[in-house]
DNA sequence: CTGAAAGCGCTTACAG
DNA sequence: CTGAAAGCGCTTACAG
């Protein structure tokens, strides 16, 4: 029962060059010991009969898999679309390929996912880790994604200071009382960003902060934050430290007819997918997530280098010289100076209409 | 130069117990062919040495990798960390890695991507296709997720019988003349969706559709979709065939003053992570995405085997019975019956305060 | 500059 | 029921 073969291989080329497999593997690592004319032919002869390499013999042979492994805290946050793309284009670009592992925001399901990635040999991971969690030393070099504040952390935004930036926006739009919302008490990233505004937003201005125990489970639907009273309160700035937080402050308030911005300012973070698309758009702070990713896997492959040198198991959690890049601001219309006709905001209308509307849809074909 | 062995191998165990690294395998692999006893003794040397087995060796010696591939159209879509979870989970179920690739939106890179999964050695893969994108025939079998009337999808959502479950609702409530939203014409998935709300709302109610061509590029930002107008002109109902779309016309509709559900009312689609939190909460209709990609993974599985069997390349688009899981109405505060005063709605006030506010919120450190 | 040989860790007919 | 042997496709010292 021969295996399907997809494609030759290497003894395959070096049987129709006649020259050894040694050769042909030589010729192509590029790693010399092979005259320039042969390597060319073993070349041509490869590309002509569709040679595909098996990096799985190769993984086997030199003991890397050339596969990473990414394990994030909770598939379904809606900043892991952006990490996971940054991190493969980022391992791609190296020549690694990028297993995932949900750990569905549980602790031991992270632990089991991280034993999964290790069986099936990857040579390292990113591991952004589940809030209030640290990442045991394991078998393999770890990049850890959280925060500069966190100790075993690898790389990460810097989210103080993008926390600052929202802080002096605010200040400098006016603001005096300003409402910061989070949702886990227990997050680094969060408690950082919240540092952070406080510092940017100084001395002068007065501040409370409003935890969203649980956004997301059941009753936390529906549920109001009670924003109207804190406006009523004098409160004219909201700071939520996600964009998920702001767009459901921002909601909210519309609904009690708080007009965002001329009257009360909301602000986010992460620039996530609707925030330039809500009315208003939402002033926000964005990551730079391909620098991130670049620099987590540049620390991996240093490590796995380092481990492959020494022999020794060099694995552990891996440090890199700058560990945090710098956030950017994005101001947007949902931050405005506070108190009504401040602004000279545009008003609602008339609406300028830059969409085209058919007067006969094309739709698709039921299939019943 | 030893490969550093984070485990021993076979041939360990074999030696630690004095029999061969073929009964060791027998043993372990439960196949028979070694006594009861012999094998709880291997089982359990096994154990105690640690023993992990190579994912890899037994890739390269039985040519199945254990990795599928994942291709999403574009990452950065909102959907992807529920559709990316749920094949993770249904894979890892049955024993398998996920691989992902990213293709951008991109029709080239999207052909890159492939490319790259096939010489990793991807066993399957699951391709949710770019809009407009056909798969060809590729060397390894391969589950489309798109929409039952795609020729040559595999498994999806029922998108049309979605689309009438958001129509039927409408209609129910009352309204009369609907707007659809939608953003791509090229779409399958939003054409179906649309012919369902179509025939859901049936020929007594006035539609028209809307196409927002580019809600991501530049100039989309901020640029209004003229609803307020639509509103005056008589529409009540506003089915967006996306939750980011339909976000969109909610925040548009609060900011010009329209009260929503008591005079329109806002429908979406996916049951995105802002749809439970956003007020009023987003009535909107879900895919049983778990159920999609058991499917999808059981479909590729059935190939493996099939080609395995076969010996020939049994390669290619792989189909499974039924290829369409239906949707599920999710209904919430957003759609309610048209016209003013028309429904007994909840007033936005008082609210009800269901987070606690700390005095003294703690900060982390700044790093600085 | 090129080749023969060994070996990465498994699994699988085949013999005993 | 158990073992010896071959081989998946590479890479890497080592000889020539």
């Amino acid at each position: 029962m021969a295996v399907v073969r997809q494609s030759p291989n290497m003894s395959a080329i070096a049987a129709a060059l006649g020259v050894s497999a040694a050769t042909v593997s030589n010729a192509l690592s590029g790693k010399g010991r092979v005259s320039p004319e042969l390597a060319d032919k073993v070349r041509i002869k490869a590309a002509e009969l569709g040679y595909v390499p098996s990096l799985t013999a190769r993984a086997l042979r030199t003991g890397r898999s050339g596969v990473l492994g990414l394990v994030l805290p909770d598939i379904a946050n809606p900043l892991f679309p952006q990490i996971a793309q940054a991190i493969e284009n980022a391992a791609a670009a190296v020549g690694y390929g990028v297993l995932i592992a949900d750990s569905r925001g549980d602790i031991a399901t992270q632990t089991e996912a991280i034993n999964r990635l290790l069986e099936r040999g990857v040579d390292g991971m990113v591991v952004v880790p589940r809030r209030a969690t640290r990442i045991a030393d394991i078998g393999c070099p770890v990049a850890v994604i959280d925060t500069p504040s966190t100790p075993g952390n690898t790389i990460a935004a810097d989210h103080w200071q993008g926390g600052e930036l929202i802080g002096r926006h605010l200040v400098q739009l006016g603001h005096r009382r300003v409402l910061l919302i989070g949702t886990h008490r227990d997050s680094n990233v969060q408690n950082d960003r919240i540092g952070g505004v406080k510092a940017g937003l100084g001395p002068g201005v007065d501040c409370d902060t409003l935890w969203i125990e649980k956004v997301e489970g059941e009753g936390g639907e529906g549920c109001l934050l009670g924003l109207a009273d804190r406006v009523a309160a004098g409160f004219t700035g909201f700071a939520a430290v996600s964009d998920l937080s702001a767009l459901r402050a921002l909601t909210e308030l519309q609904r009690a007819g708080i007009g965002v911005p001329e009257r009360v300012s909301v602000t986010g973070f992460d620039n996530l997918i609707w925030s330039p698309v809500v009315t208003p758009a939402l002033t926000t702070v964005r990551m730079d997530l391909a620098t991130i990713a670049d620099l987590a896997v540049a620390a991996l492959m240093r490590a796995i280098e380092a481990e492959a040198d020494a022999d020794g198991a060099g694995s552990g959690r891996v440090s890199s010289a700058p560990d945090r890049v710098a956030m950017q601001l994005i101001i947007r219309q949902s931050s405005g100076p506070p108190g009504p006709g401040a602004a000279p905001y545009p008003a609602p209308g008339p609406y300028p209409l830059h969409a085209k509307i058919p007067t006969h849809p094309t739709a698709g074909e039921p299939q019943a």
